[in-house]
DNA sequence: GTCTATATTTTGATAGAC
DNA sequence: GTCTATCAAAATATAGAC
């Protein structure tokens, strides 16, 4: 029973394999945060992770296959989510927490994770250049994110509480590149900048509470 | 006298040098801008150049120093400056353009030099990575950018201009995160985004016209 | 000022034993 | 699954002729 079970995932002959994975990634994490994906290298992840570079090699073939599993291996990370429910008290008729609260609370927790802050403005950037490796995975995050943000500030609209004069896709785009902008000042000088707080501050100005000064039908 | 004058900087003995060197740092130019640093070679940009990596070598002793090189010829690119005088028509008592209109002529102006933005958005990114060359560049720039916008909206908020509740500082630092971030997103998109646009919808919210809705003393 | 030639490291990747 | 050994390529940098 414990040999050729084709179908283990988490257990059997594979688990020391996935186990290794998580491993690898978890130091490449690391890595590709505080210097990037190209001044990265595989010899050094190996020897953070206790193994040899063949090792690493085995379980990932390419340093392009280990960034991608770096990459979505957010979809993992926990945290930030719990931290809003504390705010949940002004909650609407429509969502249990209001999704500009949830943002400024995940900001505000991510500056707890820096590592995750570094991993993504600095990859989002380096993904421009010419033939890298996480260009599409960045392209297709953006147009998720701006997707995402723009169903949110119409259903704000819906409820009456969108300043007059805002377009929800531009505050999408306008939100994701404040965000992203201010964590990188962030990065430079942690003391000096909240990300949160400007998050916040923006959120204020385009959206109103509910019966207050012109905001759109 | 065309031997050894030893304060000839435009012409004389160093005129080559300093032709040669122009040449080399628009090279550099370039493919920093389309690849970042890490991943840009000295040889190819020598060959770029058509001179041999020694001889570039030879005008900038190392890598570094070509960077930082790169990064300060800025102040030598001209253009995005005039076009703001388009809309001097509505200039205040205090300045022949509004500070804001003249940054979003020159987001829009930007548009038309992609290398520059992609030079600052790829290098900025990537300078906040351990012991990049470009670390103190950047921290110093985020540092003078965000004074000098601070005092521009102080001055805003002076003529009667700002929106209440609104801290000139953090608009600062946000309109310089909104800046950056949107113009990362028009890289990936260039067709979608408009980072003019986006930079106005933004300036509209926090400036109002002088006699209007709530503004600070 | 410009070149050829070379030194020294480091990289990602492969081969093959165990 | 893990290792040692090695490869082939590319990087920055240096030495020295012209």
């Amino acid at each position: 029973m414990d040999t050729d079970s084709p179908a283990g995932r988490a257990r059997g002959p594979y688990a020391k394999s996935a186990e290794r994975r998580r491993q690898i990634v978890d130091e490449a994490y690391r890595m590709f945060s505080t210097r990037g994906y190209q001044a990265s290298s595989l010899r050094e992840i190996a020897g953070a992770a206790g193994i040899s570079l063949s090792n690493l090699q085995h379980h990932f073939a390419s340093k392009e296959e280990l960034l991608l599993a770096v990459l979505e291996r957010r979809d993992e990370t926990p945290a930030a989510e719990t931290a809003a429910a504390d705010t949940a008290e002004n909650a609407d008729e429509n969502a249990a927490v209001p999704f500009d609260a949830a943002m400024v609370a995940r900001a505000a927790a991510n500056e707890r994770i820096p590592g995750l802050i570094a991993l993504y403005s600095v990859l989002s950037a380096e993904g421009v250049t010419d033939g890298h490796p996480g260009r599409e995975f960045f392209l297709r995050r953006y147009d998720s994110l701006r997707a995402g943000y723009t169903a949110e500030f119409e259903e704000v609209r819906r409820q009456g509480r969108l300043r007059s004069g805002v377009d929800p896709a531009m505050a999408a785009a306008s939100v994701v590149a404040l965000w992203e902008g201010i964590q990188l000042q962030w990065l430079y000088a942690p003391d000096r900048i909240h990300a949160a707080d400007a998050l916040r501050a923006y959120l204020d100005l385009v959206i109103v509470s509910a019966d207050d000064e012109g905001a759109d039908a």
